[in-house]
Order: structure tokens, then sequence, then C-alpha cells
DNA sequence: ACTTTATTTTAGTTATGCCTAAAAATAAGA
DNA sequence: TCTTATTTTTAGGCATAACTAAAATAAAGT
């Protein structure tokens, strides 16, 4: 007989899936990207993804990478909508802000209860997407699609409403917000530096100068 | 050279730290009631009580039980807080009831940072008890005073301002809520039967009957 | 006091999940 | 192609925290 015990899923486990996931959204992930993404040695990831496969959690062969299976990554997106429900609800009701808030999902999306996740997505209002635009992924799974062009593709005079702001890292976010360049808000290209890739830009009546980096990282859709 | 290097408090530490201050409030607490508290067995208890002692968490000379320092007290009012906290978000702002809510503090208790949980406090407006009575520790250890005489130790015609329910059982406070019978309201004694010490009650007008085990459950303050 | 029972500790194992050092495989450069 | 550099895996270890079986200690019963 065929021993069929289905393991718990445990947190570190938990946390390889997502990592393996944003490393490698349709390519697949290297054991060295994923030491890096999740500061453990490489060998010790090495170790992990075979643990990994064992479980039908990922395709795996030593020296060719790793990509998620679908039970991988039904589990990774799991883990993802609680990340970001409980960031949305540090931000919006406990007074957190960009600097605390990801340090603390990050432990707390391993101790909820899917009762909980769902009570507190009620609680929020049923949210499709993260304060800074990040889309949350729904109880079945499926990602709400989120619109995605970078500010920095536009051309001269044409708007684009911010939808995401593809950053996770606090100074660039709440320099942004500083801007008043937060998702929903409207942002028209002006002028575009010949070199340097350096962009002046209109928000809210107000002009201002971007660099290239920044423009990037601001993703939405060019209205009229 | 002495090592003094602090270790982390890992999750099972502090489950055994809030253990024993349950079962031992001012005694000291034998390895099997902490065995049958955690649901751990006898021999891992033991094992731990060594640790824990090293670590200075508490007083243990072998076969002799086991009590906190003032160091393992802080530790574990410090995780009762959290625990107190999360319940009374779960319950009255989740929507949670009682079968529910302490499995999932159980968890989440380690999981919060203390930024979380003062800025949980503050969202609570600085609760002094849970829902059901229970006394929450504050930021420096103290824990709120709590009226505590048993309504079954009443005399005919007093009444009892409930203030708090001694039972973590889901049916118990469940049945309770069901008569009205909560925190902050009040509870003549009406009648004592002869034998069996079935006492005959009135609250919010309306009488009923409560069996002696669930009268001593009821604790509070006479009033007039 | 002596014997039986109950409690508690010791001994030995197991499972996770991390680490460093060394070996092996792959990729890049001359 | 051959050599060097990078990446990845293997080998060996360690810490935590649980378990069962057996031994030791303490408590109860006669
Ligand atoms: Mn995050
Ligand atoms: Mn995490
Ligand atoms: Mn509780
Ligand atoms: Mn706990």
């Amino acid at each position: 007989m065929p021993k069929n015990k289905t393991k718990p899923i445990s947190t570190a486990i938990e946390d390889y899936l997502k990592a393996i996931w944003l490393v490698a959204q349709d390519a697949s992930a290297s054991t060295n990207d994923l030491a890096l993404q999740l500061k453990i040695s490489a060998p010790s990831v090495s170790s992990m993804l075979g643990k990994l496969r064992e479980q039908n959690f990922v395709h795996y062969e030593p020296y060719r990478g790793v990509r998620l299976t679908e039970k991988g990554e039904r589990e990774a997106l799991r883990l993802l909508r609680r990340h970001r429900l409980i960031e949305t609800f540090l931000l919006e009701h406990l007074g957190y802000d960009w600097g605390e808030v990801h340090e603390e999902a990050e432990k707390l999306e391993h101790a909820v209860s899917d009762t909980f996740t769902e009570r507190l997505d009620t609680f929020l209002g049923h949210p499709s997407h993260d304060p800074h635009g990040d889309p949350i992924p729904t109880l079945k799974g499926k990602l709400p699609v989120t619109p995605n062009t970078p500010f920095a593709e536009l051309s001269i005079g044409e708007t684009l409403k911010i939808a995401r702001l593809m950053s996770q890292d606090k100074d660039v976010l709440t320099y942004l917000k500083s801007l008043a360049i937060e998702p929903s808000k409207e942002l028209q290209l002006v002028k575009r530096e010949p070199v340097g890739g350096l962009v002046h830009v209109e928000i809210d009546g107000a002009e201002t100068v971007l660099s290239k980096e920044l423009a990037m990282l601001i993703r939405g859709e060019v209205i009229v």
C-alpha cells in the first residue's frame, strides 16, 4: 500500500512556494535566485527543492531550475492572498506605514486560518487590489487583471491612470506618495529630457520630474 | 568568558510559560499538569523544563515542580496580553463566535509584533478586559483587578454585577449568552433549591434556573 | 516497613530546516 | 577546445522540539 499521507505545509515551504512564484512568473527559477530572495544559503535551497518535488509542489531536475506545479501555484496564491489582505488591513486600519507592513505580513501570513482570511476579506470590503495596486488573488486562485503599462513608455501629452506601484521598497513608496503619485490618480507626461531619461510630469495640476527608474515602476492604463 | 547570548523566545517556550502561569497561579505546577494542559508527553515537558531553567524563565528542581521567575512571568503576561487582545478583535470585529476564537488566537499570539499589539490595543480602544471578562495584562505587566465573587455564594435577594465568566468552553459561553448572562449585566438570586444546588435567578426581568457549577463560573461584585 | 502504584526523568529516535566545506556539474573566456 | 570561474549539489553537522520505552524516584496502601 502506498503511503499517501498528506503532510502539513510548513511555514518554510509556504515561503519557498511564494518565492518561486515571485521569481519565476513564467520561466523557471534558479537555486541562486531563490537563495537570494529568501536569504537562505544555496545548499539549503537545493535540499528543500528536493523535498518540494517529492511532495509535488514543483517540477525540478537538479541543475535545471524549478517551476511550480499547479498544486504549488495554488498554495503560492493562497499565501499571497493572505499576505496582501493582511497588508491592506495594517495600512488602512492599524496605521502602519510602508516601512513596517511587509515584515509583519511576512510572519502573520503563516499564522492566519482560512476562516480568518475570509472574515478579514469581508471586513475590508473584498478589495481586489492592495493599497499600492498589487492584485489580491481571489479565493479560487485567480489574479484580477491589472493595467500594467509603465509610465515610462507613454508619448508626450499622454496620461496614465495609475493602477499600481511596482515596488516593495519603503523609501520609493513613501517618496511617490509624497508626490501624490498613488493608485487611481492620473499622471500626464509633459516632456522628456533628451538624455538620462528624466521625465517631466503633471499630477493634480502640479509639475515634477521623475527618474526613468521611477517612471518604470508606475503602471496603469493610458487614457484618452 | 561567559556565553551571554540571549536566545530568541520560541513559540514553544511562549506556550510553556503561559501554561505554567495558568496552571500555577501561586503554587507550583507539576510536570503532569503541564503535559495535560499542553497536550504534550510528560518526557517532552520534563526536558523542556530543564531548558527553561537554563534560560532563567523558571525555578525548577527535578521532581519538585516548577514556577515562573520574574523574567518568566513577564513573558507569560506579554503573551497573555497578545492573546486576549486578539480574541477581543476576533469577537468584536471579525464576527467570530466563541468556538473559533481561542484556537485562532493560540497561533496568532506568536506571530504578532509588539508594534502590532499596541496598534491593535489602540484600535480596540484600550480595553481592560476581553469580552468574557478576563483581564488583559497591561503593557507593563499589571493585571487589572477584576471583581471575583462567585454568584453561587450570594445570599437570597442579593444581586451580582457580572464581571467575568470563568470558562473557556464554547458551549458554556454560548449557553450563558443565550440567557443574556454577560459581563456588565446584573443578576439577582431569587431562590435556592434545598438539594442539588440549583439556583433561581432573575436577569432583565426574566427568571431562569442555573446549576451550581454554572453559578460558580459567574463572577462579579455584589451590589446594593 | 514493605510493596504496589503513580509520577517523573533518562535514554535513544525522529523530523524539520538551517549551516559550512568540499565535490561535481555547468557556463564562460582564451 | 581547454581552462577557469560560477553555480549547484553532496556530505556532514547542529539546534529545536516532539515521541516511545525503560529506569528512577516519590507517593500511597496495607
Ligand atoms: Mn509585502
Ligand atoms: Mn512569510
Ligand atoms: Mn483564549
Ligand atoms: Mn499559543
